[in-house]
DNA sequence: GACTGGCACTCGTTACAGTCGAGTGCCAGG
DNA sequence: CCTGGCACTCGACTGTAACGAGTGCCAGTC
């Protein structure tokens, strides 16, 4: 494919002027704006091969060029450079986070931040069970005949679940399933958990075999089934920016989107290590939100990946800015967590 | 004010004609709709009042009358009669409220329940810390510095958070400190408790004195300033209901208005015991839902309120079958929270 | 006095024609 | 391989005209 550097030069120059003024972008306008060093004809020329090869498209006849979802792909990949945080971002994304009382807050916040740096939908899974370990599990007493278990992961999420027992328990007899129950499960993966809960079961004295089998059963619907994952999201109003240009009109199918949990999952949570995912319209599988791309990666104290967070917008976004300020933010939400 | 029979029969004929065609409706349309017993031109007459008396209004000239918030408030005051709901409805908030697991479950149900049901944005308030009592609270030793808090009120909700201890605090301390504050606080009311905290610290031992004011700060915050309320939202895909006719042609303040707690928590928050508050346009005190109407109602077990519940969408809904199904799902919560 | 039919009027909507101009593709020449 | 020039396309905008839904008013009827 015969695309030498200012072909792609101006393909650059097409995603760089078209995000910003959201207007199709003509052969003049263009070498006006950019130091091409070519006339706007030879622009042209260019622009007809880009079109062909289906990087760019034009809206109608006598309109300029839009670029089609390959297009950003290739500029994303290829073409767009590393756009520093400001200082003023810097100092944002500090301030924002300083303070954070619990994980629930620091949730909160972030997302908020994101929403407000980058101007898009803000996504942000909390941290997930399934990468995480437990560090404590706690009964409460409530009843004679009912328990609160409450189980802290080392993350700083804490799930709790009321379970009703089979029949009375003495005091002691809690004391004693809550230090069989923490020999076994304490610092254990939480994906790591039915086997060991299993052998709670049989392991258990037969005075407490019954209650132990109850507890087991709260154990893994806790630990591994139910409301595995969670999810914050903010900035909603930022889809109504730019009219109804973005988004052909209809903000429906994204919002829609936006209360299927599940789908938000599958768009942040599947970030392999320290990559920047970035989804641009077509490529993503939900039909409702083939207007639409996402930028996100993962967070976690360290090296290790906790929950993934991101940002949602139309496809013409700002993709360098956009990218830099997901990684930095998750960069310091993740040493906000690696100090608990 | 000359509002005789007819004249008001015309003002519900025409809230409920546009309410279902969502288009200014004529004097023509309106007798061959309803059995008004007289000609277009006495309906002119006395749509000509009504219009005089601010309870409709002409979009231009040549076109139908629309109802004013005004002529909304009579409607809703005088005019609708009660919707029964549908046994399907009935059926509906049954199946989908049976096998709630516990409160966070009830409240995702319920506002997804309320959206489906209305088509318009649901709002649930979880219920509130403020009317509640303490059931019971929990320390589980992190490290030996650090403890996490774990207060249960009696409506099922829980709170977590997470202690910095001055210093080291060997275990049987904890076991102290726990039974001192539940004797103090168990069954207290969440309003009533800083009074309470405060004697804890002036009565604790002296040994345990710096541990329990670290906690009682904490207490304090937990119980009373922080997080206080919390919210559920759902349905906001129902806002792009009615294409962009409904909200004048913006989402924007709306979902901005949304995504602000504390105005939720005022538009539902807000309910004196068991009476339906409809808010109705204008009467609105946020600018930005000065477009939209709100239904809400109380909530809690027994006679008792512990939080709200509403729909929020455009002045042009169907306030019988909404002010209907809030009450109805609002009943059915209250049911469930007995329960526990 | 209340209701009705008739009629003139208003004004938004639609359709159509014409102009304008941004932007293009192509070609001949450097 | 680049460039200037030129004919062409086609959406955006403007102006005009016909249309029709809906109104207000008035004179007539019960």
């Amino acid at each position: 494919m015969g695309l030498d550097d200012r072909k792609l030069a101006v393909l650059r120059a097409i995603v760089e002027d078209y995000v910003s003024t959201q207007e199709p972008v003509g052969s003049k306008a263009l070498v006006e704006r950019h130091q091409l060093g070519v006339s706007p004809a030879t622009v042209r020329n260019d622009m007809a091969v880009l079109e062909e090869e289906g990087y760019i498209r034009q809206p109608h006849t006598s309109a300029g060029r839009v670029p089609t979802d390959r297009g950003y792909r290739l500029f994303v990949d290829r073409l767009s450079r590393v756009k520093p945080l400001s200082p003023a971002e810097r100092r944002a994304i500090e301030r924002f986070l300083v303070g954070a009382v619990d994980l629930d807050d620091v949730v909160h916040r972030t997302v908020r931040l994101l929403a407000q740096l980058t101007r898009q939908v803000a996504v942000v899974q909390y941290p997930s069970l399934a990468r995480s370990s437990v560090r404590h599990l706690e009964l409460v007493p409530i009843s004679t005949t009912r328990l609160m278990l409450v189980m802290i992961a080392d993350t700083g999420r804490v799930e709790q679940r009321l379970v009703e027992l089979p029949g009375p328990v003495p005091a002691a007899d809690v004391t004693d399933l809550r230090r069989l129950i923490n020999e076994k499960l304490a610092n254990a993966r939480l994906s790591e958990t039915p086997p060991l809960v299993q052998a709670l079961v049989e392991e258990a004295p037969t005075g407490l075999r019954p209650t132990m089998t109850t507890l087991a059963t709260v154990l893994l619907e806790t630990l591994v089934e139910r409301h595995e994952e969670r999810i914050a999201l903010a900035g909603t109003a930022n889809l109504t920016r730019g009219g109804l240009l973005d988004f052909q009109g209809s903000l429906r199918p994204i919002l829609e989107a936006l209360e299927e949990e599940v789908v938000l999952l599958k768009l942040i949570g599947e970030t392999e290590p320290s990559t920047t995912r970035v989804l641009i319209g077509d490529e993503n599988e939900f039909d409702n939100l083939r207007a639409a791309s996402v930028v996100s990666t993962g967070y976690g104290p360290g090296t290790t990946i906790v929950g993934g967070l991101g940002v949602l917008g139309p496809t013409r976004m700002d993709y360098p800015g956009n990218i830099a300020t997901v990684r930095a933010v998750a960069r310091y939400v993740g040493e906000l967590l690696a100090q608990n």
